[in-house]
DNA sequence: TACCAACCTTGACCCAGATCAATTCCTCGC
DNA sequence: GCGAGGAATTGATCTGGGTCAAGGTTGGTA
């Protein structure tokens, strides 16, 4: 490892991944146009549709992905069913365990999903050889460490009212950017979800959704599509100082 | 970075921290024996007696550290005082967040508690050139976030009885393990502070270790002496599958 | 050995959110 | 456009845990 040479980023070729014919999130801004070709080789392009579970809770896991467009959520489940969704991946987050044979969660599409999935191995033996990857990783591990801490001060403290307004919130900061304007969204996720994400049953998701709509704080239309008049407002609502 | 060459990690030299004169945890096992001694020279130990709070929320973080000694609360807090504990660090545990400037939490011994702190820079650079430290340190990243998932779903979906039975599951497998006997221990938090860690009240942190007392699955002895008979018979009760 | 202050427990009552039970609303296939 | 079936809303009622209010313990101090 210490003797390896790294090739030198080349300009002239392309950083992205050749089998996915997109431009990959994190991951891949670590690594030399010679890594990523050789990547490419062992990457792959998947469309998952929603509702379709990928990773079992206690599955052995032998690949990694990048998420390419949509959303995924991981979630717990208790031996009597009930449930905890702890975190929501968004494009172009990277998706894995690093060290970690088994996965402790489920990894389940929320909205269709595409995703450009590699081996194990082939990761790992980058990260071995490329400590920018590694860093990378790393820093992303810790953000969302840093994220799933602040969740559980909204799983902790909040009351029904700031949880549903924090997780709109969070959906209009993740959102598709490329819509331009933070305050207009589609929810990605059925209200079921959202209360398994908030720590809620479905009714008391949908009274708070509809209390936050009579306030004038939300606009809702065919249940998914949300209109956010003032974003600050909203942050108030959800007790963000 | 490419260009820099190691010193070999000589037998001959104790991997202890000079000025701490005690064992390191995690981070110095990763380090050669005159990377340590290097680091030894710019770090000092501490200690923080309990209710003490070192690092506060939206502070700037200029030094890491080593706990020796003593369990560390990780606290957020609302701008109205409502209080969330999101995680404890128990010896021989890295605090720090590599890569934030601002802590987006509060530390605070929570019992008397010795520390080794090294300077921030001395860790980044210590990283840079030591692959191996930042994969430590990324795996422990990812434990902890294995962990604060692990509590999300004790947040968002357990009752009560199980939230107090999932908390003295916790500290009776971090426990002091020179004690030998995990079945016996002393709890490192107030019933205030157990509270902020559950999503509780005081009150009804109380009401159910009294429950748990009277059905038999733990013995109180002065508020904070525990002893717990069958500790499956706990675990069942903090609704672990 | 007595006092004080902080911490903990217990009781009575209340309320936010859960549960149970209908409707009503979308979506999609035809 | 029509109907079927899942998804969402709304209403009525219940309850786990919060709130308020006393006491009781414990440990430190003199």
């Amino acid at each position: 490892m210490d003797t390896l040479t790294r090739a030198p980023r080349s300009p002239d070729l392309p950083t992205v991944c050749r089998s996915c014919e997109a431009r990959h999130g994190g991951v891949c801004s670590a690594l030399t146009a010679a890594q990523l070709m050789e990547l490419s080789k062992h990457s792959s392009r998947r469309t998952i549709y929603a509702g379709n579970e990928f990773i079992g809770q206690g599955e052995s896991v032998s690949s990694y992905s990048n998420i390419l467009k949509g959303v995924v959520k991981l979630s717990k489940v208790m031996a009597d069913g009930r449930q905890q969704i702890v975190g929501l991946q968004f494009a172009p987050d990277f998706m894995g365990r690093p060290f970690f044979e088994q996965s402790r969660m489920a990894a389940e599409a929320a909205t269709d999903t595409e995703i450009c999935v590699f081996p194990r191995r082939a990761i790992e033996r980058l990260m071995a050889e490329t400590p920018e990857l590694e860093h990378l990783l790393h820093s992303q591990a810790l953000e969302e460490l840093e994220d799933a801490r602040d969740w559980m001060l909204t799983l902790g403290r909040k009351t029904a009212q700031e949880k549903v307004a924090s997780f709109l919130s969070l959906i209009a900061s993740h959102g598709d950017p490329e819509a331009g304007d933070r305050s207009v969204f589609e929810l990605p996720l059925s209200r079921a979800d959202i209360a398994d994400f908030l720590g809620l049953t479905i009714e008391t998701v949908s009274r708070q959704m509809t209390k936050l709509r009579k306030e004038g704080i939300i606009q809702i239309e065919n249940n998914r599509h949300v209109t956010v008049p003032d974003l600050a407002r909203l942050a108030a609502a959800a007790g963000n100082d």
